[in-house]
DNA sequence: ATCCCGCTTCGAGCGCGCTCCAGGTCAAGG
DNA sequence: CCTTGACCTGGAGCGCGCTCGAAGCGGGAT
């Protein structure tokens, strides 16, 4: 059982524009073709593009994307690099996470500001 | 007491062009001048700077923030819009962190995996 | 007096991540 | 046979948010 381009792009929220350029760009691992080139997207390729989507989601650059896929590609050997880079990755996000908390509190702060000013006599 | 636009750039962090594309784009409140037309920033303006930084390490887009700095210019009246504004963008930050959060927890379980297989005897 | 330094403006350039267009192939339906 | 439509490739274009370069000015130190 095999997707066309454009029911990946369906299933993903990707558009096929992206799925080919993310496929240009190294993103993907090996996606058949079939006998006429058409992509034929499997079951693994979406779990893929799930993953590569959480990365990008969450802020990281298409170049690690690309380190990443290439470890991949690799296959076994790699997997100490995959998941230092994951790792990596965690940390960024998690400090992320914490920074825009703290100027979200800051902003709700404001809008409470205002919020009082709404009540005032003037 | 003011500052010039390099101790601005030290004390916020962003750099003095981009202090002076801010200004150019609509981002600020007026900006003094010195009397040889040199840029000199108050404490207001200290602060000012800090709140557009929150905005935009929030993902506020330059476009609303430029929007949000006409109303603070404008003045009295326009403090329900600012209100609005800052409402709708915690909606969209409050959302983002969901996201994200989400999309970590995920990544976390993929290092879990990496870790479980190191132990692996192959 | 001359040099340097930090500021000024205007406008061009850049990195990122798509996004789209032109021109072509192939398969199915009328 | 001819049209339609989904796909293909290569390459150009775009929006965002800076970032930088060129040319010029004014003030303080040597």
């Amino acid at each position: 059982m095999s997707l066309t381009i454009a029911e990946t792009a369906v299933r993903t929220g990707l558009t096929a524009h992206t799925l080919r350029y993310y496929e240009r760009d190294g993103l993907m691992l090996t996606v058949d073709r079939s006998t006429t080139g058409h992509r034929r997207y499997t079951e693994g390729d979406l779990e893929w593009i799930a993953m590569i989507t959480r990365l990008r989601r969450t802020g990281m650059p298409i170049r690690d994307v690309r380190r990443y896929a290439e470890l991949v590609r690799s296959g076994d050997g790699t997997e100490a690099e995959r998941m230092r880079i994951l790792q990596r990755h965690r940390e960024i996000v998690r400090a992320e996470l914490d920074e825009t908390r703290q100027h979200l509190d800051l902003i709700e702060r404001k809008i409470e500001w205002y919020a009082g000013r709404a009540g005032d006599c003037g």
